[in-house]
DNA sequence: TTAAACTTTCAGTAATTATTGAAAGTTTAA
DNA sequence: TTAAACTTTCAATAATTACTGAAAGTTTAA
């Protein structure tokens, strides 16, 4: 395998990973392409590299800069947007993980909260729902509770994480 | 609200949850119908309570007794066959963190050393997909092995962790 | 100002994914 | 066996989601 073929691999691999997780094709390979891309590209060379049309490269770039994944940066003297990733696996790692959790968990953890505090009117139906909703209530907020805290360790945390639980 | 409200709620918070996740809305609406019912149900229920088909629910079920959520109950004396779901959120957890792992984990370990052990042919590009694809293989890697000792802990593991990393 | 160089928007369309429902398949009781 | 009671399959279709490209918008240099 050259590198023109395991470049490509490993964008359609990212690209594949990524709406496996919801998140769109398109997006991850973008975000892939500049993630191991030697300098900030810009929408041109973005499109030519990917075959996507302009309009796709747009939004899909204004989702990961709304994530705070992919940053613009301007080259002295010139008009067109340059754009980059964050290179830092671990970086990378704690932005997705706060971004996952502000979008998703603590939305899921409220609404899980309102159902559990129904009024038990003491049916064998509703006791269930409310012990089930409040077990899995307390797990995402348990895992929401860990991810934020991973999130503002900034070095290692992975490593460190697994050592401490494994010893 | 009441029961049945809250009940509906539940079930759609987690089948939007679901397709957030790449999993299908049915296939969760099922699971979170299970995960609240005080008897196993029988697939003319779940049809009925969902308002899905009987070519749906067969698939989804099936589905999810591939990940080994759900499994089949007979009663004595019926011909029918009655669906249950694990109950218990740790395990739960456990054994989609284990299913995660080996379908979409494991596979992207493996593209990954396959795109970072391309020969080294000098160029600042190479050099560049050698070292972000391997710095991803790593992580996912160090991901990986911290999941799969993870559900190997059968008890409290998630609350121990916590304990663990923060103190 | 103007106009060139660029980016964004969005209606229309394409591609993908989910769902239905009826036919085929299976199991069991008589 | 047969036939009733059930489950599974899958081609057709519906629903959803992604993508395109041209028009509108923005910025900057002259």
């Amino acid at each position: 395998m050259n590198y023109i073929e395991a470049k490509l691999k490993f964008i359609n691999t990212w690209g594949t990973l990524g709406s496996l997780w919801g998140i769109n094709k398109a997006m991850a390979q973008i975000q892939a392409l500049l993630f191991v891309s030697t300098s900030p590209l810009s929408m041109e060379e973005i499109m030519e590299e990917l075959k996507i049309s302009r309009g796709n490269t747009s939004m899909n770039l204004r989702q990961l800069i709304d994530w705070g994944i992919v940053t613009k940066e301007f080259k002295a003297g010139e008009r067109k947007e340059y754009f980059s990733t964050e290179k830092d696996v671990q970086e990378l790692t704690r932005i997705i993980a706060k971004e996952r959790s502000r979008r998703e968990l603590q939305p899921a953890v409220k609404t899980l909260k309102e159902v559990y505090t129904i009024t038990d009117d003491g049916t064998a139906e509703t006791k269930e729902l409310i012990k089930q909703t409040k077990a899995l209530h307390d797990l995402a907020e348990t895992a929401d509770t860990m991810l934020n805290r991973l999130v503002s360790h900034k070095q290692n945390w992975l490593t460190k994480s697994i050592f401490k639980i494994f010893n």
